[in-house]
DNA sequence: TAGACGTGGTT
DNA sequence: TAACCAAGTCT
C-alpha cells in the first residue's frame, strides 16, 4: 500500500479541485447547498445511478419542496413518486426522518456527521455527505466510488464487501480531505468514480489524477477494488391472480412486513405455502384445487381458475428471483371483500396506485392477452 | 456479520 | 442468459 507525503496530498488536492472546478457535472442537486435538497438526493444515488435518478429528483423537489410538507405527505404520493426508483425502505424512511427532523429538531438541522446518523436511513456514508457538502465540515464521504478510487490510487488491499473495511478507509482518507473545501473534494471523487476510474471500462490513462494512480502505474488497476461476490440470486415460485369481476381487477396492498412494502399488486401466493403438508406431487391442477379452496373456506370468494397462457414472469431482485406463474378468475358478479383484505380498482384507475414492477409485468402480461381474444 | 432490500444498464 | 455494477442502510 503507498503512503503520500504531506507534499503528495497538497498536490492531489491542488489537482482533483483544479479539474472538478473545470470538469464537475452540472446536477440539479448541486444548485445549492441546500441540506434538504443534499439529503434528498443522497438517499435517492443510494445504489443507483445519477441519469436515473435526476427526473425523480425533480418531480420530488416539485411535489415535496420543504422538510415540512415531506412530513406531512401523504404516504400513498410519497410511494407514487418513489415508484421504479427501488428500494422503496428509502422513501418511508425519508418521510420518517422528515418527521424527526420537524418534531424532535423543531427544523433546525444538526450540522454534523455524527448527529446526522440519528436520521433514520441516513448512514455513515450520507451523514459524512450531507455534513461535508450542506455544512463544510471535514470529513471523506466513503461511497462505492470513495472505495474504488482509493483502493486504486493507494494500492489499498482491504476487501470493501466487509463492513469493517469502512473504517480503514475512512482512516486513511480523512487526511486527505481538503479542509478548505471538503465538500467539493468529495463530489471530486464521485465523478472522478463515475468517469476515468468506473469499475468496468476504466480510462486511467487520461484521468487528471493518473500521476498518483498506483494501480495504473503498476499495471494492474482491474485488480482494485478487492471485493468479494456475493450468493446468487434463489429462485421463490408464485402464483399471480388476476381476478377480474365488473368493479375492476382484485388488488392487495402489500403489509409493512413485507417486501415492497405498502405497493399494490394482484394476489401473488407463493407456491411453497400452498404445500406445506408436503404432498408428495406439486402440479399445477393440485394446487389449483388448493388455492380454490383455501380462498373459499378463508375469504368466502368462490374462484374458477384458468391458467394463463405463456412462460412463468420473471423478475430478479438482489437476493431472490420470482417466478410467477399467472392464474386467473372471473366474476360475473362483483362479490364481496369482506373476508379478504383487498379491494377491486377499475382498470383505468389502477395507474394512480403506487406499483412494483413485477405488477407491470404481470399487467403487461394480461393485457398482450387481452389484445388477442 | 451476513443477508435483506429494487431497478435499470452493460457486457 | 447470467453476472455484475450503480452516491448504502438496517437488522
Amino acid at each position: 500500500m503507498e503512503q503520500w507525503s504531506a507534499t503528495t496530498i497538497q498536490a492531489f488536492r491542488q489537482t482533483l479541485l483544479a479539474w472538478y472546478d473545470q470538469s464537475g457535472r452540472d446536477l440539479p442537486w448541486r444548485r445549492d447547498q441546500d441540506p434538504y435538497h443534499v439529503w434528498v438526493s443522497e438517499i435517492m444515488l443510494q445504489q443507483t445511478q445519477v441519469n436515473t435518478v435526476i427526473p425523480y429528483y425533480q418531480r420530488f423537489m416539485a411535489a415535496f419542496p420543504t422538510v415540512t410538507a415531506l412530513a406531512e405527505a401523504d404516504q400513498a404520493d410519497l410511494l407514487k413518486a418513489w415508484q421504479g426508483l427501488g428500494y422503496y425502505s428509502r422513501a418511508r424512511n425519508l418521510q420518517r426522518a422528515a418527521q424527526q427532523l420537524v418534531h424532535d429538531y423543531h427544523g433546525v438541522w444538526p450540522r454534523t456527521a455524527a448527529e446526522l446518523q440519528d436520521l433514520v436511513g441516513v448512514g455513515p456514508y450520507t451523514a459524512c455527505a450531507i455534513a461535508s457538502i450542506a455544512f463544510g465540515e471535514v470529513v471523506p464521504a466513503v461511497d462505492g466510488n470513495a472505495f474504488r478510487v482509493f483502493a486504486r490510487l493507494l494500492l489499498i488491499d482491504a476487501d470493501i464487501a466487509q463492513p469493517k473495511t469502512r473504517q480503514l478507509f475512512m482512516k486513511i482518507i480523512q487526511p486527505i480531505v481538503d479542509p478548505q473545501r471538503p465538500g467539493a473534494f468529495n463530489q471530486a471523487i464521485m465523478d472522478l468514480g463515475s468517469s476515468y476510474m468506473t469499475a468496468k471500462n476504466p480510462d486511467p490513462e487520461h484521468s487528471p489524477v493518473r500521476a498518483f494512480d498506483a494501480s495504473y502505474r503498476e499495471g494492474r488497476v482491474l485488480d482494485y477494488p478487492v471485493k468479494t461476490k456475493k450468493p446468487r440470486p434463489k429462485i421463490v415460485p408464485y402464483y399471480g391472480l388476476v381476478i377480474t369481476s365488473p368493479a375492476g381487477y382484485l388488488l392487495v396492498q402489500r403489509t409493512a412486513q413485507q417486501m415492497l412494502a405498502g405497493y399494490w399488486s394482484y394476489p401473488l401466493i407463493p407456491q411453497d405455502q400452498l404445500r406445506e403438508s408436503g404432498t408428495a406431487s406439486a402440479t399445477l391442477a393440485a394446487d389449483m384445487a388448493t388455492l380454490t379452496q383455501r380462498w373459499a373456506t378463508d375469504h368466502h370468494l368462490a374462484l374458477t381458475l384458468t391458467p394463463v397462457a405463456g412462460k412463468p414472469i420473471q423478475h430478479t431482485y438482489t437476493h431472490q428471483r420470482w417466478r410467477v406463474t399467472l392464474l386467473s378468475a372471473h366474476f360475473e358478479q362483483t362479490p364481496s371483500l369482506a373476508l379478504y383484505p383487498g379491494k377491486w380498482v377499475p382498470a383505468a384507475q389502477i395507474d394512480q396506485l403506487p406499483l412494483p414492477k413485477i405488477q407491470e409485468k404481470m399487467m403487461q402480461r394480461w393485457a398482450t392477452l387481452d389484445r388477442e381474444k
